[in-house]
DNA sequence: TATAAAAACGATCATACGTTCATTTAATTG
DNA sequence: CAATTAAATGAACGTATGATCGTTTTTATA
């Protein structure tokens, strides 16, 4: 056999890209094998390189995509909005919407950063430290204008990054709690939290 | 070569057990090979089998010592504790110091959940939700106490371990800011969240 | 001190991995 | 519609991996 009737490049590679979402999701990128993921797509192993370069490219791929789209939406949701605490608020609505929305992106994300490459990982760590300082700047505006208070504006933002994060790793949009309860239980516990 | 002189068993497992921690906790637990691992102890990788039956239980055996550790010190440091908020506070405290202490333990017991097979994956699981509702008891005290207030417990208690077990990721000792200063901050923000 | 047990070596096994390649067939283009 | 490009096959390569085993030497035991 050869090239089968109906192949098309874009949408093969779509499809690696969704498989590969789903088994270093569920398996991680070491553990999931190049020939599993050709199984899934329903290829030869062989096959894949005619769509990816390297399995590190792929990898480098998911998680470059998905900091460039946070990075977009998260000006988008922020964008024309003046005061601080309704700022506070719509970076908490947009983080967890997207970390529902795309929670298998952001946990590779995070989870196989050390499985990239130096140069690759340096690249995310400076996407992901753009996306940290815009909730690190909204923390401070809202302590300059005195509307927020914290003793550390640096661990305050990486300690609301980690809980609004973490829902990525137990929230299943099927369970008993709907994601707009989700959002007004974080922004409860944040905006008391950093209450003058 | 054979047998060297001075070698003895236990101390051989705990210089096993070390490696281990340290590679894992740096490459991963797929990315660490057992020649890695025998490299860094000074064995060849065979000589392993002498101390462990198999990579896969070297890696449950990290996990399981930890968290058993884990569990016998949060009720150590809850011991004699009424108040709720003064329970809180006690529980932040404990969680952040063990945490900052043994953070490549905690690392790797999150971060490898996923690496250990089902049986091994379900034991630590159940652990791991003993402890979390340590956490979920002293908030549900609370509340009845109106001494706290939150619209989902559940949801409260893994925002809450989210946050505070965050540090992992990025905290040193080494760097700007001392633990207690971490422990304020942290207690700050949790107290509050939770006021009602 | 004789004997058994423990702890190392070094070679090796079977398997799984990422990747390459010549080849074939389908889709696209001029 | 002919020529070119794209997308698949299946076999293969070299390497790395977890694990086993017979052997040897040191340590512990009776």
């Amino acid at each position: 056999m050869a090239r089968t009737t109906g192949s098309s490049g874009p949408r093969t590679l779509a499809a690696i890209h969704e498989a590969g979402l789903q088994l270093i999701y569920t398996k991680g990128y070491d553990a999931m094998s190049l020939r599993d993921l050709a199984a899934k797509v329903g290829l030869q192993p062989g096959s894949l390189y005619n769509h990816i370069n390297t399995k590190q490219e792929l990898l480098f791929d998911l998680i470059h995509n998905h900091m460039v789209a946070l990075m977009e939406r998260v000006d988008e949701g922020l964008a024309g909005i003046k005061d601080p605490r309704k700022r506070l608020e719509a970076f908490i609505a947009f983080h967890l919407t997207y970390h529902i929305e795309r929670k298998r992106e952001v946990f590779i994300g995070s989870a196989e950063l050390r499985s990239l490459e130096p140069k690759n990982r340096k690249r995310i760590v400076n996407l992901r430290r753009d996306y940290e300082n815009r909730l690190a700047d909204i923390l401070e505006a809202g302590v300059a204008a005195k509307k927020f208070k914290t003793a550390d504006i640096r661990v305050s933002t990486y300690a609301i990054l980690a809980m609004l994060t973490g829902i990525c790793t137990w929230y299943s949009p099927k369970g008993r709690i709907d994601s707009d309860a989700l959002i007004a239980v974080h922004t409860r516990l944040v905006m008391q939290g950093v209450m003058p």
